[in-house]
DNA sequence: TTAGTTGCAAAGAGTTTGCAAGTAC
DNA sequence: GTACTTGCAAACTCTTTGCAACTAA
């Protein structure tokens, strides 16, 4: 098991593998090319950690948000982006997803901290779990909530 | 490993039980006794499997949206019900948690079967992953998606 | 020229809140 | 009598949709 970092920062040749991606599906579907899903499209490879729609609209001021909830799926079916935890009290969250390795979170209820890991043992066993009952698995949501250590503390104190 | 029955329909006096867990919680709250609340209680307690609120109002002809939104959080609170999977696209999703043994789901995600497992090795693991972050774990959530075995089947032909 | 894209406003779904009347303690 | 509950309607948030103007192919 390991941790893995936040969401290393994409350089410009992988922004431009990103975005030679997204043109690819967007050929596939018969598409038409578009500035504004180009610039949507970077603005969410710049984030490092998670987003809402709403934070992401902050970093595009050009763009409409009805123009921003077409491109999602886009960026989804893409690779680009992924769904990320916290999505569905309000409002859906997402990450990048582009190269970088499949994680599962650790969330501290208290002060939101996201730990980010890899534990290739989940990964096996789900596989075990979904052939036992004779599903092909084709993907999960494995969050973890718990206490972090300095809210531990802090909570412990609070208490006396 | 093993499959976890939908949610074994409670007897009267499981009923009761739940009912008085619910009634401590609203005394150590300070709040009072009331008959809607007790209603709802009963409608979330008599659903087998997983339901919106949309779902329960159908068998709440009397209670009023309002209040059974305002009622849910002291379900869940009191242990009766907890988040069900399938929570945040459109609306959340609840199932009953009380007397009923911890589980994940199994979902398809072409007919959105659900199938409840238990894995006792995972439970391990999670504990082990959180303390090795420094995290005392007090929740999860553990779905996997997949097709099950008729939905491979139907799309595999539907491939030809 | 044809069909996808965008901005804008309006509509929708699910959920929350303010208020007055009702009720438990 | 005080404070919690409820019904009701209105408000709110997030998201989707219809439409006309625009633009890539």
């Amino acid at each position: 098991m390991k941790a893995v970092r936040s969401a290393p920062k994409l350089d410009q040749a992988a922004v431009e593998r990103a975005l030679q991606q997204l043109r690819q599906l967007v050929k596939d579907r018969g598409l038409k090319a578009s500035e504004v899903r180009e610039t949507i499209a970077r603005a969410v490879l710049a984030v490092d950690g998670h987003f809402s729609i709403d934070e992401l609209m902050e970093n595009l001021p050009d763009a409409h948000t009805a123009t921003v909830y077409r491109v999602i799926p886009l960026l989804v079916d893409a690779g680009l982006i992924q769904q990320a935890p916290g999505s569905g009290d309000q409002g859906h969250r997402y990450e990048r997803a582009f190269e970088r390795e499949h994680h599962d979170h650790l969330v501290c209820t208290s002060c939101q901290k996201v730990v980010e890991f890899h534990f290739e043992t989940f990964e096996t066993l789900q596989r075990d779990v979904a052939e036992r009952f004779g599903f092909s698995l084709t993907g999960h949501v494995h969050e973890l909530f718990g206490l972090c250590g300095s809210c531990q503390k802090k909570s412990a104190k609070a208490a006396r």
